[in-house]
RNA sequence: GGCCCCAUCGUCUAGUGGUUAGGACGCCAGGUUCUCAUCCUGGCAACCAGAGUUCGAUUCUCUGUGGGGUCACCA
């Protein structure tokens, strides 16, 4: 093989409920690695004792396996770096925050926070960056050593050198480049023993042999901190892809709890297909050679290159995933479509009705959780609006033809009610009193199902059963004498 | 505010030193039809601005403007 392993990474902190943002990262990652035959990783890192979230770790997993998006090494599955959860591998931290501290290239930091804040607080009234003023980078090494022994609580900062031009070549951008005057002296280990982020993820990466970094464009202004520890370390640095964020659907801000949904789940939850999720995913942003937009999982890992993803962020179009998902439903088997709706199946809802029902509503469907709205008039009580009722016709006009259609239709009997006998009826009757088939039809949809948008009359009334079809039909009679 | 990233229809994109700047979603109109939806047809709609390079810039360069990100012992 001429070109090394790809191996990549997804990095998630179980920190809440998964975002559609990482997902999108989780997507990227898997089909970069699958397309050169490499390895996907999954890492957990919980180094944030405060904000961890209990089941977190296992609902990111079981997210990437309704995505079809399994790891081929991580905290479940195992593999050869295990363990893959970084609470796991503090020792390892630790170790190589010493060495670097050994080399030089790291320090003792024993400020309070207290002092820090404060020394923000002034750094801010002054219009200063805010940064470490290297307080402790030069304490002499008996003060360090008098400090440890009296078990003063410490950070290990990173040495950051002077007016040092530190850059990188994304795959998406091209070359980027900072000034490490611009970066702080980062923070390696906190006083709880844990790592940073910025030191684990280094070392993780590098130990984990991690080929390409690709991970939400909010982390490019952290790089040259990673960058600078990879120099610490004397370590290759690995192919970074920084992949542009999401805006929110009104173009305003990073995509955002405040402004709707973002999590995984709660698309899920709406009755949004995974598939098609997915598929709106592997679009936005990024387009195949001859546009198609309708893509599976091995479609895209085929032709998906990271240095083809647009560079600018883009806004998450809600009416695009919706036009998706709509077409994902058309497209499933009515079985299928039967075993998805379970969970969006009111409790009150005739299970019985569900074959015959489905027909009705298929193309209807933007995400399964519309089912109770659509099939509600079928099995619940309805209430008949008078207006909608008389809309076109006279109180009499309208009492006449639903007391004609009650004595055509008591003349079918149940075994007969099906779809074309009701048309044949129903059609005759219009016809042979000249009514108006848009009044007429309509008057008749309010009857039957107290709304003016249905699906077609004769099915719906096929499927609403003889009964009940003649049981609304009075209570619409009703209603027409009704006085107001 | 400092630093960094970005800029083609409202949105997602294709594309080129010379094109009628293409497609998709959405929107509008028409067709099918008992309404809605589906489906089909058509339409509206974009190269952020200025300067430079050039015979010629949407395309290359610079500046501006606009948008986004980031500035923690959070990731």
């Amino acid at each position: 093989m001429s070109d090394s392993v790809v191996r990549t990474r997804v990095a998630p902190s179980p920190t809440g409920e998964m975002h559609v943002g990482s997902l999108s990262i989780v997507l990227k990652n898997y089909a970069y690695a699958k397309r050169h035959h490499g390895q996907f990783v999954l890492r957990i890192e919980d180094t944030d004792q405060t904000r961890e979230v209990p089941g977190a770790q296992e609902q990111i997993i079981s997210i990437l396996d309704k995505f079809h998006l399994p790891a081929d090494e991580g905290p479940i599955v195992g593999g050869p770096f295990a363990p893959y959860v970084q609470s796991q591998r503090l020792e390892i931290y630790r170790l190589h925050a010493q060495q670097l501290i050994e080399k030089g290239q790291a320090y003792y930091c024993f400020c309070s926070k207290d002092r820090l804040e404060k020394l923000r607080d002034q750094q801010r009234a002054d219009h200063s960056p805010p940064k470490y003023d290297r307080l402790c980078r030069n304490l002499s090494p008996q003060e360090v050593k008098s400090k440890l022994d009296k078990e003063q609580p410490y950070v290990i900062r990173l040495k950051v050198p002077d007016h040092q031009k530190v850059s990188f070549t994304d795959l998406i951008r091209g070359q980027i480049e900072f000034d490490s005057d611009q970066v702080d002296d980062q923070v390696l280990i906190k006083s709880d023993g844990f790592p940073t982020y910025h030191l684990a993820v280094v070392v993780d990466d590098h130990l984990m042999q991690i080929s390409h970094v690709m991970r939400g464009e909010e982390w490019i202004s952290s790089t040259p901190k990673h960058i600078l520890l990879y120099q610490a370390f004397n370590w290759p640095l690995p192919v970074y892809a920084h992949i542009p964020i999401y805006l929110n659907p009104n173009g305003k801000g990073k995509m955002s709890k405040r402004h709707g949904t973002v999590s995984v789940g709660s698309f899920l939850d709406q009755g949004y297909l995974p598939e098609a999720l997915l598929n709106f995913l592997m679009i936005l942003g990024w387009a195949t050679n001859d546009e198609r937009e309708i893509l599976t999982l091995d479609e895209y890992i085929l032709e998906f290159n990271p240095q083809d993803i647009s560079q600018k962020t883009v806004v998450f179009d809600l009416k695009k995933l919706q036009w998706l998902n709509g077409i994902y439903i058309r497209n499933l088997t009515n079985k299928d479509l039967i075993s998805k709706l379970k969970p969006f199946v009111p409790t009150d809802f005739p299970s019985q009705f569900l074959p015959q029902v489905l027909p009705l509503i298929k193309e209807r469907l933007v995400v399964l959780s519309d089912f109770e709205d659509l099939t509600a008039f079928i099995y619940r009580p309805i209430e008949i609006n008078q207006k909608d009722l008389l809309k076109k016709s006279s109180a009499n006009q309208v009492a006449e033809q639903l007391d004609q259609l009650i004595s055509t239709l008591s003349s079918l009997s149940a075994q007969n009610w099906l779809t074309l006998q009701l048309e044949e009826k129903i059609r005759n009757l219009q016809e042979k009193q000249n009514w108006s088939k848009g009044q007429f039809f309509m008057m008749v949809r309010v009857a039957i199902t107290g709304q003016t948008q249905t699906p077609p009359l004769f099915e719906t009334m096929a499927v609403i059963g003889h009964d009940l079809t003649l049981s609304r039909l009075n209570q619409a009679l009703l209603t027409t004498k009704k006085v107001t």
